[in-house]
DNA sequence: AACTTATTCAACCGCACGCAG
DNA sequence: TCTGCGTGCGGTTGAATAAGT
């Protein structure tokens, strides 16, 4: 889109030298990344892997800080991300899970394998609030942050419409932290109200906002038609859950993985099988956002199967859209 | 064709957090 | 405990491009 600048050189940084105090002025580069760029960190990191970015951005010979290499691999680089427009499923995930997360960027790009904080981000204010906006709608999506602490009363749609009233519910066993990462127990210890197949309690064709006592949209329309054309259609029934609500997420921990077959989990929302090669990728590494380590050989983004991840995201709440 | 306005999105900025010394 | 550093996140900016007049 843009044309990189290549005389976008800027005194940034200081540093003091050795000889005793005296200023030296480092020259670090600001603004577009030119191709050059691209290929020295695209170079270094494929021959040296993560490391601290600092040492990444001098060690790749670039006039970058590490802040900025860092940047432009998550957001550009990185070869497991996705390009292009995002598809009407994502969209749908990504309303769904801004209406449970807020502004959570990195969460939701989290769950959206080959997608950046950055793009969702971008999207979402580009596009999508303006959709919801022109829907007529202006309330769909507080922020957790916006919630109102008092209510611990739970709204619930129900079929028709109805209105169910739930308990109070015992909010404290879920993790809150927003970091995602340590979540992964959240749903036993809730009992796992966000597990779909509590029928008895949600209604699988609604979204409930989380965040507060806010309407929400009806997401039972197939996904391929008018993907947002409808959200006209609001829900008037919510469900709200006070405080900050964390969605147990879907890379976990750490541990060195690769893509070799049968790799399995305890925690089976940890990964993702793929039924199609009969190889399950820990989704850590599909995501790549959170991982320190980069071993995306042979995974390729645009393949990926959603029947597949949503079908073992267990503890994704309201995976309720129409998969085609 | 020229100009204006709207949109998109890459990149920056500031802050918060975790960790090591 | 304090401090500095590295990292990650969310908000914001602003240039390039598209669309409209």
């Amino acid at each position: 889109m843009r044309k990189p600048e290549h005389n976008n050189v800027m005194m940034v940084k200081d540093k003091v030298n050795n000889n005793g105090g005296a200023i030296m002025k480092a020259k670090l580069r600001k603004g577009l990344w030119s191709p050059e760029e691209d290929e020295k960190l695209m170079n270094y990191m494929v021959t040296n892997g993560q490391g601290c970015w600092s040492d990444i951005a001098r060690n790749a010979g670039l006039q970058r800080c590490g802040k900025s290499c860092r940047l432009r691999w998550i957001n550009y680089l990185r070869p497991d991300l996705k390009r292009g427009a995002f598809s009407p499923q994502e969209e749908h995930l990504i309303i769904h899970l801004h209406s449970i997360l807020g502004n959570r960027w990195s969460q939701i790009a989290a769950r959206l394998p080959g997608r950046t904080d950055n793009e969702i981000k971008n999207f979402w204010n580009s596009t999508i609030k303006k959709r919801l906006k022109n829907a007529g709608n202006t309330t769909t999506s507080s922020s957790p942050n916006n919630s109102d602490s008092s209510d611990h009363q739970l709204k619930a749609s129900v079929g028709g419409g109805g209105t169910v009233f739930m308990q109070e519910y015992e909010v404290g066993g879920v993790c809150m932290d927003s970091s995602s990462s340590s979540c992964s127990s959240m749903a036993t210890q809730f009992g796992n109200p966000f597990n779909p197949n509590h029928q008895h309690h949600f209604n699988n064709n609604n979204i409930f906002d989380v965040n507060g006592v806010v309407p929400m949209f009806n997401l039972q329309h197939e996904v391929g038609g008018g993907v947002l054309g409808d959200y006209g259609e609001m829900e008037p029934y919510v469900m709200a859950l006070e405080n900050d609500l964390s969605v147990p997420g879907l890379e976990v921990n750490n541990t060195t993985s690769n893509f070799d077959n049968n790799i399995t989990s305890v925690n089976d929302s940890h990964y993702i099988n793929n039924n199609d090669n009969n190889q399950s990728i820990k989704v850590e590494e599909l995501v790549g956002a959170a991982g320190n380590h980069w071993q995306g050989e042979t995974f390729k983004m645009g393949e990926l199967d959603w029947e597949g991840l949503l079908a073992n995201v267990s503890s994704l709440p309201y995976l309720d859209f129409h998969l085609e």
